[in-house]
DNA sequence: TGTACATCAGTGAACGCGCGTTCACTGATGTAC
DNA sequence: TGTACATCAGTGAACGCGCGTTCACTGATGTAC
């Protein structure tokens, strides 16, 4: 469930190297990115503060403006780098599934599931209220736009493969399983299953559950 | 989607008539709550102020102590007022359906549905970061756990009813309803559906069509 | 290879602000007699 | 019915704090010649 450090120092000294305490940073975008993403896994997004997080960096608290536009421009890179990440996870997931509609589907809704629990830092950002107003940022818009889409393809893929209704459109089957997916998701992000799921075994088995009632729902309900 | 303000003032004025401007405010506590709530709906959990909302009462910054033990009692108070809504309304929905166990659990998802969208206020402090250590507020807890019981009351009920099977565990099934029936709460609720949803009929369908698909599936699952 | 210089990423002090909470206080209320 | 008094719900000033953002600045970097 935590959120993963992978991209922190490694990336910055891949470029240049560079010593110990200069004057540059070398990469403090992706170090204040890293460290937001500490602080709201410790005290959740509202606890994100800009000057909190030069500090933490090691940097005079009028640094990051040289690389976001204020907080709101902190936190909506977060989000953007979020959604992009999850984006990538649903694609691989889809196309390890062999063009099979309903598998596809299936894989899609546990890559996301897997995803919050694996950064839920991240997702508490793309779908809290610190940067509600996505129309401000149109990178993060598009980006969290292509993430939906993809859950809305493997809807549409589904009926063409044979499976629609009498009053099954594309929308309301779309809506119902993105907010399943979403729903767990939210659940395990907020730690309100932590009594339930205590091993990446547990969370696995969850997820497959849940999707299995989806994923059969939809098949049986006539569509 | 809108907070009803049933509540305010006619509460007040029921006990004990008062003199406008009146040193004593009459019902300071349900203004307090009332004011929260009307701030949660403006600007999200974390935009409520203890000095703004005291502000906008008209009365003093020190005067919510005399009611709440600060700003996470206040906000406590308003989770804990929502989860009891929340409780009732699902009583009644369950008993509305007059012992069918697929019936009841169908009523009582969508009375979970409902609650958020006609609540949304209250469902996004009861379900945010901002009081999320419960086990500070005991009867918080206590009403949060009284509710969540219901659901999985109505699945034993279901079990009992012959529609268990192999390897379903009432916890697993337990999850597989909550995380539906809370996901689209937590669409509607972050307006994430307001392009698909325009009035509250389009919410009563989608509603119907989200519950239809988990109980389906839930029914067909080979449990 | 050496040097002048433009560019860039940082500094650090300062601004005004609203916040949560505390304190000693005072005005209103209602009850006991 | 009238009055003394305890209780309660407010006041308003003050505290220290951390915040977001701006500003003129300076040190490091890398490129053109």
């Amino acid at each position: 469930m935590a959120e993963s450090k992978k991209n922190s120092s490694s990336t910055a000294s891949k470029k240049k190297p560079r010593k110990k305490g200069a004057y540059h940073h070398g990469n403090l975008r992706r170090a204040l990115l890293d460290l937001a993403l500490a602080t709201v896994e410790k005290e959740g997004p509202g606890g994100v503060s800009l000057r909190a997080v030069a500090r933490l960096a090691g940097v005079s608290p009028a640094a990051p403006y040289r690389h976001f536009a204020g907080k709101e421009g902190l936190l909506a890179a977060v989000a953007e780098e979020g959604f992009r990440t999850l984006e990538s996870k649903m694609r691989a997931a889809s196309e390890g599934a062999e063009g099979l509609a309903l598998a596809e589907f299936r894989a899609i809704g546990s890559a996301y599931v897997r995803f919050a629990a694996a950064n839920s830092s991240h997702f508490r950002v793309m779908f809290g209220p610190d940067v509600s107003d996505k129309s401000t940022h149109p990178s993060l818009k598009a980006a969290a736009d292509n993430t939906s889409q993809i859950i809305a393809d493997a809807i549409a893929k589904c009926q063409r493969a044979g499976l629609e209704g009498a009053d099954a459109s594309p929308e309301r089957l779309f809506v119902a399983a993105w907010a399943t997916f979403h729903g767990l998701a939210t659940l395990i992000v907020d730690g309100q299953l932590s009594n339930m799921v205590h091993s990446d075994a547990d969370l696995e088995k969850i997820g497959n559950d849940v999707t299995d009632v989806i994923y059969r729902g939809l098949s049986f309900s006539g569509l």
